[in-house]
DNA sequence: GTGCAGAAATTGGTTGGACCATTGGACCAC
DNA sequence: GTGGTCCAATGGTCCAACCAATTTCTGCAC
């Protein structure tokens, strides 16, 4: 028998509930991310449910950053609600260690090279100025600093995924960008890190003018090996110094 | 000054303290996936803490797949937890839709590429007979019952990315395949969907068996690609019977 | 009127205790 | 064994307070 033809009944979802109609009032008053929603205390009442089941239903929302709550002030919409979202949270057990350093490269690789080839085919004159002008910026801080830096880099890439029309890019990478972040606080040992990639940077722009889908996922690829490279050298690094 | 240098301080996070001590504790006792944790009455005793406290931590951890409770009989620990856990929580507005199905696809495209061409470096003997064997699995299933089955075919793809010995490659698309299995109880028309994605099941395995990385990615593009044109066609013929 | 310190109200965070609904095992009659 | 009934354990909900952070109001000095 298909065990799909007897689901298991829903009794109760007091929460579910809760958030159900939370969505329904936020539809209904046209609320924007950044504004304020009702009290717990309000929404406990209007809702006959106790403020507990309002504070559970708040706390999924809180943890899968629809919703920000500030002590003292209010809860705050932090982005756009419907009946019908997906919810896919990921928990990835990752540490600093050079193994899943490795991994979430591995990740960033392939939607790298996938955005850079999407980007390519899709990206109008406007896009294709405004991603020329994040590399402008991020070429000039590589100058007057000398060596790479995190955050002109990371807006030159954030342009390429917005202009790839997939938002799922830039939401996935940036969760695994602050992996990085928190890693790059280490330093390594590695002094310029990330050096070898800049002129690839370049490189994938000029494919992506040229609406080049194939030469751009290449030099997306080129792009993150350099950094798996780096990662190699400061991994040999450290375990040579271990062993001294 | 860099804003990093002096993080906000700790004054109370009562609920993160929780889920950290759990993690702790979670370690001490080697509890595997599966297995039930304490008493959230035993846990506010032991914790100091309130029971309500204790819930909503929990109610996080269950809104991130990491536990699950069941009413009457406990709270059972669903995946591996670790301290240094990075969680990725993606909520996609509007999910039955056309466009957001055939983003999810793109990602898909750009995970299933990259994996197949790991598995096709990294597969030992071992490794690929047991993908020979879900393919054995697979393709009897879809000669039985005409038609690609949804689990044996699952199966396949698992098995391909655990070979290529990257588990968040199995994660991500894992938690995709949640909304397409959503997305499939609705079956929008297209009879055979899938049906076209069936002999690149094979042409996978063989170049996976031919350790050939750029064959094995090349065929698994062609794969998603099947199941993209699906999806239009699916979408045409909605269109269409909505203009009626 | 302006500016500012302090009081007061608002709001999320926490606590403790109570009761309900479901589960799963123990026990029993048949 | 099958099917019931009972019962203890456990998560789900509720209530009524109080705490802590924030915002708003108030009143005084100038």
């Amino acid at each position: 028998m298909d065990q799909n033809s007897l689901p298991p009944i829903q009794t109760t979802a007091r929460d579910d509930a809760v958030l159900k109609a939370l969505v329904g009032f936020v539809r209904a008053e046209a609320l924007q991310p950044g504004e304020r929603l009702p009290t717990e205390r309000i929404l406990a009442e209007r809702l006959k449910v106790s403020r507990n089941t309002v504070r559970e239903a708040l706390t999924r929302w809180e943890g899968l950053g629809l919703v920000e709550r500030r002590q003292g002030s209010g809860t705050y919409l932090k982005a756009a609600v419907s009946h019908d979202m997906l919810h896919m949270p990921l928990t990835l057990a990752g540490g600093h260690d050079f193994t899943s350093l490795m991994q979430t490269l591995e990740i960033r690789r392939a939607l790298e090279a996938e955005a850079a080839a999407l980007c390519a085919e899709r990206a109008s004159q406007a896009d294709i100025a405004e991603i020329a002008c994040k590399l402008d910026i991020m070429e000039q801080a590589f100058h007057t600093r000398d060596g790479m830096s995190s955050e002109e880099d990371w807006e030159f890439h954030q342009a390429i995924y917005r202009v790839s029309g997939n938002p799922l890019f830039e939401q996935i990478i940036a969760a695994m960008h602050e992996l990085f972040h928190r890693f790059w606080e280490h330093p390594l040992g590695v002094r310029d890190f990330g050096h070898a990639s800049f002129p690839y940077h370049r490189t994938i722009y000029e494919y992506i003018a040229a609406r080049d889908p194939q030469g751009a996922r290449a030099e997306a690829l080129k792009l993150i090996a350099t950094v798996e490279d780096d990662l190699k050298r400061g991994a040999a690094k450290l375990k040579l110094s271990s062993q001294t």
